[in-house]
DNA sequence: CTGCCTGCAAATAGTTTGCAAGTTA
DNA sequence: TAACTTGCAAACTATTTGCAGGCAG
């Protein structure tokens, strides 16, 4: 696997430390790849490293953040727990199973509109984010 | 003011207790007329009224939301509290200002992304929630 | 007068922080 | 070895809950 090899470069290149709980974090979000809490990933990753707590995991994904590493989400309507998910050039959003909790992503649909708002309200848009809620094939 | 009349009557169609609390916080949230948090509405209230808790603030909120009174959101990118608007018909958005936190609502331009979505990965769409953040004319 | 609502205090969930010891460059 | 990171414990923020007395219907 060469994302592995990517991921430990792309921290080098921007200046963070690599570390063993940094590599595993990020090689655990990549093969994952879908959003998940600090605390889906802290309950993975104690197996290999009981040693890990979950503020690590917190504090590494906050610098992942600050660096455009790693998006910061919320996905659940009625929890109020953050996801992260590892960002891989395309910006998209997500289409969520109020059921089973699955999660797809979505190509944005609002390629022209962030221009009319920026029109109409004379505000500068800087970002959207965009949140589909339904039932998935299985649990409909 | 016959708004206050009409949120009254809405209580009593819902089968939900008419108490001083929850005319408080509807007049409350009906005079703003902007997303709040419930520490907004515990903060404004209790100045007349020493002896209210925020948790009833909480419980009549989540009571008003459950019956369709009320949606809760969330608003800022970096903060998990939620806010709560008076529901009134209108099905719509947010721009949220990042400096000022300045709120305006957006019609919703998603009216047939829904059913494309629907159609293309065979989810049944329930709802979306949409926000565009950027810097309003005073704080760009 | 009965059941729902509130005040009050304490608990919970998610996340952050301070500090000393360990690790990276 | 200097600066940064981690483990660990404790704090913090937003929200919820249990219980006994109070109020609405």
């Amino acid at each position: 696997m060469n994302q592995k090899l990517d991921l430990e470069e792309k921290l080098k290149e921007l200046g963070i430390r690599v570390t063993r709980q940094r590599l595993e974090i990020l090689n655990l979000m990549a093969a994952q790849n879908t959003p998940l809490t600090a605390a889906d990933i802290f309950d993975k990753l104690k197996k290999s490293n009981p040693k890990l707590r979950l503020s690590t995991v917190y504090r590494n994904l906050n610098k992942f953040v600050e660096n455009n590493l790693v998006s910061k989400i919320e996905i659940k309507m009625d929890k109020k727990e953050s996801y992260f998910e590892l960002l891989q050039g395309n910006h998209h959003h997500h289409l969520i199973c109020l059921k089973c909790g699955k999660i797809i992503p979505l190509k944005c649909p609002l390629k022209n509109y962030e221009n009319k708002i920026s029109d109409q309200t004379n505000y500068q848009i800087v970002e959207h984010r965009l949140k589909l809620y339904g039932l998935c094939p299985d649990c409909k």
